[in-house]
DNA sequence: ATAGATCCTATAGTAACTATAGAGTCAAAT
DNA sequence: ATTTGACTCTATAGTTACTATAGGATCTAT
């Protein structure tokens, strides 16, 4: 199949797949003799990967980390599991970030009676302090 | 004060505040005779405002915007009101993001046994599924 | 006078894409 | 046989909010 067509079925974006290629994120795909790449089921299968690794927002770096390990099988996971660690901490540290955020931006919102003047504003009030 | 004390004292990095200020959220401040930067206490109030700003995730551009609505006081607060509801939709739809990844880094976490060879990796095979 | 700290501008790099320009290729209809 | 339209190619620039660097200029203290 042609590019349009790998796009289509794995539902990432054309230039998001050439992009994937230019980070040695997918292997070059063979090409047609016009130079139009041509990929097969596998190829959609090493994109799908990627897509699910990138829906767990890990980095196209740990994602390069990850395809190299899955290319050493016989070796021991344990830094596949420390990736998967190290990702889960930085969720939580977000989600701390945001539950903090959340609370100010909650506070600030309730702090504004409905029908003030710019000037009189408990947001901007909070804001400025 | 020039530059290096307004970043001590607002804890922005000096390019950052220059940043700022070829963005529009920071006044173009007065210039010494080696063309120096000068800033008053008032700058350093603009500064924090956006810092605290940033702080609460709001994009420059919408920042931007607050600071034009700070120099209307007069008119109503209706937009800062709407901006802010908007910052808290941004935020929750993140957390909620943020809550399924979480659960699925843990299954995936739990799913590889302690000392598997990748070949046998749980969380590699849930990645390729 | 000079050394060191601080400042200046302009430019490039970061992550993970998205968008565009300008050209080439291919399949189908005329 | 040609032309239209859909698709593809590469290369380059733009996005966000900064950070880092190069190559100078300026100021302060000795």
């Amino acid at each position: 199949m042609k590019i349009g067509e790998l796009s289509k079925k794995s539902g990432c974006s054309i230039q998001t797949i050439r992009y994937y290629e230019r980070e040695g994120l997918l292997l070059n795909p063979n090409r047609s003799e016009g130079n139009f790449r041509l990929y097969d089921s596998k190829a959609l299968k090493q994109l799908e990967f990627v897509k699910h690794c990138r829906s767990l927002d890990i980095s196209l770096n740990d994602i390069k980390r990850l395809i190299e390990l899955k290319n050493k099988p016989e070796e021991s996971c344990s830094s596949v599991n420390a990736l998967i660690d190290q990702q889960l901490a930085l969720v939580n540290k977000r989600m701390k970030e945001l539950r903090a955020l959340k609370a100010e931006l909650q506070q600030m919102a309730s702090a504004c009676g409905s029908d003030n003047t710019i000037e009189a504003c408990g947001i901007i009030k909070s804001l400025d302090s």
